[in-house]
DNA sequence: AAGAGAGACAACCGCCTCAAG
DNA sequence: ACTTGAGGCGGTTGTCTCTCT
């Protein structure tokens, strides 16, 4: 790890530095991760302190198992935010995944789907020529200045995402029954797709406007087998039975 | 019973981006 | 314009546990 000082303990956690860390970021609230050692006397280096917190103490982690309706969305996602080309965006789709982590959802990709999809993947890839190129551009977080005008204009930007999110309301059927917990996450995706618009696809034109056609039905027209031979499009993805076979 | 191999997951590593100076 | 340091990310490794022979 870049920048860590000597000596500074590595390996497992025990349950006294987890104590303390839990302790120290109760108090503090999160960031300021390089103060976090120091505060809570611990001998560890900034980053281990926040994967700590963030894979393992923080509250409401879900543990255990992954459920079927969790496997299928890491698989949609994957597919639509990560390829061969660019890093898939963990984080992102870990958000989308109620109390998992990014470290959750990467380690079972790894370890549960990659050798299981991949194969699949690569057979698709060879009744497609004509998809030359996947290019995705995932959007990272970041800190904005204070100046920034828009952020100047907030109730502006508030009233844009309102009108916005009405908008997808209308155009989304209801796709899926709510959750539990109330969160409607179907709905947040759709939300999150408008704002990723900078996802392209470099396949042709025709294709495209496909494309923006089924991003507006929302993300279960991708890979749905009732539509199977409308495009070529729908051939890259796996079918959603498919996927109860894993 | 014991050793080998596979699977699962926690933790580390190196890199990137950005804000601040 | 450049440097520095913090925050954050995905890739990889280490270690523990389980299963099989």
């Amino acid at each position: 790890m870049e920048g860590v000082p000597l000596g500074v303990r590595k390996g497992a956690w025990t349950e006294e530095e987890d104590n303390l860390l839990k302790k120290c970021i109760e108090t503090n609230g999160e960031g300021k991760w390089h103060q976090v050692p120091f505060k809570a006397g611990l001998n560890r280096c900034r980053k281990s302190c926040r994967l700590r917190w963030l894979n393992y103490l923080r509250p409401n982690i879900k543990r255990g198992s992954f459920g079927v309706d969790e496997v299928d969305l890491i698989v949609r996602l994957h597919k639509l935010l990560g390829n061969r080309q660019v890093r898939p965006s963990w984080s992102l789709i870990a958000g989308r995944l109620p109390g998992r982590t990014a470290n959750d959802v990467k380690n079972y990709w790894n370890t549960h789907l990659q050798k299981k999809l991949i194969p699949q993947i690569e057979v698709v890839k060879v009744k497609t020529p004509r998809m030359m190129e996947t290019k995705a551009i995932r959007p990272r977080p970041r800190t904005f200045s204070k100046n920034l005008i828009w952020l100047k204009s907030k109730t502006t930007a508030i009233a844009n995402i309102e009108t916005r999110n009405n908008l997808f309301k209308q155009l989304s059927p209801p796709l899926s029954p709510p959750r539990d917990d109330g969160i409607s996450w179907w709905e947040n995706m759709f939300v999150d797709l408008e704002i990723n618009k900078e996802i392209t696809l470099s396949i042709d034109g025709s294709n495209e406007e496909k494309w923006h056609e089924k991003e507006t039905q929302g993300i279960l027209a991708i890979g749905d087998s009732s539509v199977q031979g409308e495009s070529d499009w729908n051939d890259i993805f796996i079918d959603k039975m498919d996927l109860w076979d894993l």
